[in-house]
DNA sequence: CGAACAATTGATCCTCATCAAACCTTGTGG
DNA sequence: CCACAAGGTTTGATGAGGATCAATTGTTCG
């Protein structure tokens, strides 16, 4: 697989680089492929390298010391992930980065990122970017999961990977490849209560499930699940 | 109150700053009251101003549109908070922050700190440093949220606190000045059962509680409560 | 002293997690 | 092409953990 410099443009934190910038970038960076359910880096390596999946699709997770794990997101090409230990010179990883499909992603080194982000005011400006929407976010998602019951976080948490990377298939339906059990790690459930949810709503017509699928077929019905007011 | 340019030098954003940008910074800024319940500015508002706390305490959270909400984060002096509307020009803050006792905070234009960011890159690193330790709390208590017990999430709330703006008293004890309404939103519960789960360490000799008050009388045992694994 | 606010306590109920068992689906090797 | 294994999914029964509500008891302050 050959990358172009043009294709990092894809990439949000680099839209503004010069030419140049992104050619030095690709020479100092290598390409690293992951066989499906292989890992990137796992949380508390030394961040030594930040990653931009160039194909694929991998998922970022933290697990307690228990072992029990939650799904932070999930990464879509051209994406940046390992970002935030990119920051300091000492950092860890603070997640595991696990390939949902084979997946390849451009490996570009820590320490030559600071130093191009020291003289380039842009990179740190849009990488910024991105992760103050990374902070609100989260800071969301907290607040839906202290007061919001699991139906609601649930089609939340559909529509937000729907925005990301949902497909429209053949129907005009929306069309996602995720398991019960990523499902429940992203709402913050069991594979158990997202099932029986799913089950329901296929019932009513909402969707329709299958193995390790997901077509959404009434998504305006799902937002109306995901924002009403509780109608107690 | 007369601010120094000296006194923000104790804001980690501006550990790197000149003598010179820190005058410039507080010569374009101004100061604002507010008495203890006020509000900095509302979720929602156009984030014209980012703000520096100088005197008192306040509180970041966020509330769904059904009106509950959870705390984000305590700010103590010289924090930075609504730093997150200041990254792009047309941004909302994304919280409400309130006072909560009387406080007075320098207020930064937000345009005038995007372009002090352009050409001085150390602040836009310190500022990513701050980010990116917002982000890696937030993921932590994410999955706190969504994995442990409230106990222990109670526990983790109580030490988070401390380590951020725990004050020894005269007995050596460690004390917070808080309410069980407070804390219950900084661990995602009611404040029926924050009142609850503080009786029974009362019971136990850990702490000791009074009216908006919390004193640690065994941090230990509380640090435990708050990492043992589950000894189910 | 009384009003306002914070905290406690008990009773009740509901949402979900948990566990066990069976059931599909998909891919593989004989 | 079928059988079987492996992994994903469903379903039911059960119970625990907290939320909720109501009533009461402190505490502080004007």
């Amino acid at each position: 697989m050959t990358i172009l410099p043009a294709d990092l443009r894809k990439v949000s934190v680099f839209q503004h680089a010069t030419d140049d910038d992104l050619k030095l970038l690709l020479e100092r960076s290598i390409l690293r492929s992951i066989e499906e359910g292989g890992f990137f880096f796992f949380q508390g390596d030394p961040a030594k390298y930040l990653y931009v999946l160039v194909a694929g699709r991998a998922k970022l997770m933290q697990s307690s010391t228990a072992g029990q794990q939650v799904n932070l997101r999930t990464i879509s090409e051209w994406q940046m992930f390992g970002a935030l230990g990119a920051v300091r010179a000492d950092a860890i990883y603070p997640a595991t980065a696990q390939a949902l499909e084979a997946s390849t992603a451009l490996a570009i080194e820590s320490a030559f990122w600071r130093e191009m982000m020291q003289t380039r005011p842009h990179l740190s400006f849009d990488l910024m970017q991105l992760m103050t929407g990374y902070i609100q976010e989260m800071q969301e998602r907290y607040r839906e999961l202290a007061t919001e019951k699991v139906e609601r976080r649930i089609a939340r948490s559909i529509l937000r990977l729907t925005a990301q990377l949902g497909l429209k298939n053949a129907d005009g339906n929306i069309e996602l490849a995720l398991t019960r059990q990523d499902l429940a790690e992203m709402s913050g459930t069991t594979i158990f209560t997202a099932s029986r949810v799913l089950a329901e709503w296929e019932r009513n017509g909402l969707v329709e499930t299958g193995r390790e699928r997901v077509v959404l077929c009434k998504p305006h019905s799902l937002v109306q699940i995901a924002e009403e007011l509780d109608e107690s």
